[in-house]
RNA sequence: GUACCCGUAGUUCAAUGGCAGAACGCCGCUCUGUGGCAGCGGUCACGUGGGUUCGAUUCCCAUCGGGUACCCCA
């Protein structure tokens, strides 16, 4: 066995599983898509929060369910020094309850609107649209009425930040899965009607008949499928509150012409849902790249009084996957820029200086004072596509001179350093 | 967590059980104070660990990462 060389290096580091740099180039569009959503938060006056990204797990057991996957499987836990069981935040609007709970938010007067935008985390293997570390960008209303207003306000909102993003083609999906008086009577009615059909069932199915009958609906095996055809619809048992405020919701938003889809089959996984509940999704993507809905009991269930709440959370990252599908450019138009080049030590010396005079007069310059010769500074020049170059050499120090060159056409003239400035300014405008 | 596919330069892709190649990029030269074009040269890679073998980037196993489906969700 021929010994190979013992390679010395160590195995190369890479960013965790699920988890992405975010590089230079992708800084445009990210920042594009949170200013766009800071201004319509600005716009419809909701207010900026941020709560921590660490929470207590107790926060999430005990609000987006125990039996839920993102609470069986997927949060990422830690136990601190001091035994503190903390999980890296997977959602946001338990935090969000959580903490208008612990400031008496109410305080401040209700209706309250408020949004978000930052990093969350599940622990799941990832696919195109799915990581271990996403961004969402979320808006919720909490007031003192369940008023169906309130959920089309918040979807209105959604709906202007995809239309401002230029995304076409998303629709809006939504469903009412009623409140806790109306839902546990649905919950036995789609019971009884499963029941007799366990055997046709997929296993997963089957245990959800018990656990979570609900989403039998949504189960995507075929013999499943073809079942819930058939089932009772939710909206058929709505108590006459839910019905009405769910026709209200729809009403409101023909009369804002945002188009929607009945969905009789959306539930959603998380257990503090009731009434409206709603998703956006686009042709082109495997996966929704906004979902929400009302949910009118949690802030009770952390220890509030009780305050109805809705709002939704939208991925950034899969938002920008629909952009790109879209073919909706995610790159920065590029800046023009003077491009500022030096020819010798002495003229290097000062360059500096007269690149902060162009600074001070909020012109863009841009420079490659490391390189040496002229011709490597304007191929710097040429891919950056700077429309206009200044040259200065040892010649034009002794002068006070400086050459404008145009690279567009190559013209180019000798004009007086103190006529710097103003002889830019004026090539910029025409 | 399960299943399948995939890891070769900065990028996109080749080839091969026996010295690893192209294009683009990057750096330089032709051109010592004038860019884009062209020619020439240079630079950079077999994810990691183990096994089989005289010899492994190639075959096998594991691991890490990526993709896809399920699960679920933004």
């Amino acid at each position: 066995m021929a010994q190979k060389p013992k390679s010395q290096k160590q195995p190369p580091l890479q960013s965790p599983k699920g988890m992405h740099d975010r590089l230079p180039e992708d800084q445009y569009i990210w920042e594009k898509i949170r200013r766009t959503a800071e201004d319509i938060g600005d716009y419809y006056n909701f207010q900026r929060i941020d709560t921590p990204i660490l929470e207590q797990a107790e926060l999430f057991e005990r609000t987006v369910g125990e039996a839920t996957d993102i609470v069986e499987k997927q949060m990422f836990t830690l136990t601190t020094k001091g035994k503190e069981r903390l999980v890296l935040r997977p959602e946001n609007t338990a935090a969000i309850a959580r903490a208008f709970v612990q400031h008496s938010l109410s305080q401040r007067g209700l209706p309250l609107k408020l949004f978000y935008e930052g990093p969350f985390f599940r622990y799941e293997q990832p696919q195109a649209g799915r990581l271990r570390e996403f961004h969402q960008i979320g808006f919720e209303i909490l007031s003192m009425e369940d008023d169906p207003i309130y959920d089309t306000q918040v979807i209105l909102v959604l709906f202007r930040l995809l239309e401002t993003l230029k995304l076409k083609g998303f629709t809006v999906s939504i469903n009412s899965i009623g409140c806790k008086n109306c839902r546990p009577l649905y919950r036995k009615e789609l019971q009884a009607y499963y029941r007799p059909l366990k055997g046709e069932l997929c296993a997963d199915c089957v245990r959800r008949l018990d656990t979570n009958p609900l989403r039998l609906l949504d189960c995507k095996e075929e013999k499943c499928r073809t079942l819930k055809d058939e089932a009772p619809i939710i909206i058929d048992h709505l108590c006459t509150h839910c019905h009405a405020h769910f026709k209200s919701v729809l009403e409101y938003l023909e009369e804002l012409k945002i188009s929607y889809t009945l969905n009789h089959h959306l539930v959603r996984g998380l257990d503090y849902y009731t009434k409206t509940v709603f998703e956006i999704t686009s042709e082109s993507l495997p996966f929704s790249i906004a979902g929400g809905g009302r949910y009118d009991y949690l802030i009770e269930l952390l220890g509030g009084r009780p305050t109805p709440a809705v709002g939704w959370a939208g991925g950034i990252e899969r938002i920008i996957e629909a952009m790109k599908l879209q073919g909706i450019s995610t790159a920065p138009k590029a800046k023009p820029k003077v491009f500022f080049i030096y020819i010798g030590d002495l003229a290097k010396k000062r360059s500096l200086g007269i690149i902060e005079e162009l600074r001070r007069h909020h012109i863009d310059v841009a420079e490659s004072l490391g390189r040496e010769s002229l011709r490597a500074q304007l191929h710097n020049a040429d891919k950056l596509a700077s429309p206009l170059a200044l040259i200065f050499g040892q010649k034009e120090a002794f002068e006070e001179s400086i050459i404008v060159r145009d690279l567009t056409n190559g013209a180019q003239e000798t004009i007086p350093l103190a006529k710097m400035i103003e002889t830019i300014k004026k090539r910029f405008l025409s």
